[in-house]
RNA sequence: GGCCAGGUAGCUCAGCUGGUAGCAGCGUUCGCCUGAAAAGUGAAAGGUCACCGGUUCGAUCCCGGUCCUGGCCA
């Protein structure tokens, strides 16, 4: 019989384990006879060569185990949810057609969402991205935010006066189609047979982790990594740079601030983020939470499979 | 032991010699999120103003004392 192998999304705080777990749970199936594999769904993974901040799960880690979406880019590139949205549903199509499980692992909420949704981008121009951005260097977000209610005041209504960022976009999107971007769907899955489930870590556990992770990440050579990087042109992306922990060193080698500093504020800026993750994952209804702690993990996973 | 500066939100501090404290920064909690998302953004909750007594209609702010912290001098 051949049936069309579901999709398993991983969702998680960082630090909460998700990647060893996707690991040992290609690796039950395969012993089951259900061949696995790794989709990638986190947004600093996919660049080559930051390995130690972004904990990066090694060859050896990784048991043989294939990942897809890892290591695409270099640095200075710029990644983008919607080539990323294309590449997942690409290597998860292939996957299926090799009767393979994929496992997504999320990190990034919006890229799991984009992926799995139906979510549709309304395309994009640099040059008019770059107009409005300068604009917004000039004028500030406030006065953007009344030019985009003057010419759209529903869109503009959804836009808080000081989210610069929303605001270029919103008025990218409006010139380049006339009309609003659209909104956020309701939770309809655009790719049949997605099963999600979330790892659940207490909130003072999930902070010990982290704090040894950083730990770990300075002691692995995260700040001579980052100076190789900046060789490499690690400055000069839009999207690299902002890596937690690659943004502090460089502020460090900036002078901006000491070396303890910068491990401090990585610490912080971390526990923020998976704050932050947590909140998106909170939306999500369908995520179906399991206790990250205990040994039979796994086998309750499988039988989400079954 | 003497002198000086301090003890205000979880932390760091602001507070015109009096009318029951600050849109403060960081942290915490919660929310938003459609081509940079490890990004970008909004909001909320936190205080017996060290303690005791006095002056006053009224004291975080004035006076006396106690305790604690840091510095200087013995």
């Amino acid at each position: 019989m051949s049936v069309v192998p579901p999709v398993l999304v991983l969702n998680g705080p960082t630090a909460s384990g998700k990647s060893t777990l996707a690991v040992d749970l290609a690796l039950a199936l395969a012993g089951r006879g259900r061949p696995a594999e790794v989709v990638n769904a986190d947004s600093m993974l996919v660049y080559r060569g930051m390995d130690i901040g972004t904990a990066k799960p090694t060859s050896a880690q990784r048991r043989g185990v294939v990942h897809h979406l890892i290591d695409i880019l270099d640095v200075t590139e710029t990644a983008s949810v919607a080539q990323f949205q294309h590449l997942a549903r690409a290597a998860i199509d292939s996957c299926r057609r090799r009767g393979v499980i994929p496992i997504v692992v999320g990190g990034s909420a919006l890229y799991v969402h984009a992926i799995v949704d139906a979510f549709e981008f309304p395309g994009t121009d640099p040059d008019v991205r770059e107009r409005y951005q300068r604009r917004l260097d000039e004028v500030g977000p406030e006065v953007l935010h009344a030019e985009l209610v003057a010419r759209a005041p529903l869109i503009a209504a959804d836009i808080l006066p000081g989210n610069g960022r929303r605001i270029v976009r919103a008025l990218e999107v409006l010139e380049l189609t006339g009309s609003a971007r659209p909104r956020l769907p309701e939770w309809t899955y655009a790719v049949p047979g997605v099963v999600q489930v979330g790892l659940d870590v207490a909130r003072d556990e999930l902070d010990r982790r982290i704090e040894a992770r950083v730990e770990q990440m300075w002691a692995d050579g995260l700040v001579e990594e980052a100076r190789r990087l900046e060789d490499a042109g690690l400055r000069s992306g839009l999207t690299a740079c902002r890596a937690l922990g690659y943004r502090q060193v460089l502020e460090m080698f900036d002078g901006l601030i000491d070396e303890a500093e910068a491990r401090r504020r990585t610490a912080a800026g971390t526990r923020r983020f998976a704050r932050k993750q947590l909140s998106w994952f909170r939306r999500d209804p369908r995520i179906a939470w399991f206790p990250v702690a205990g040994a039979d993990t796994v086998d309750l996973l499988l039988t989400q499979l079954s």
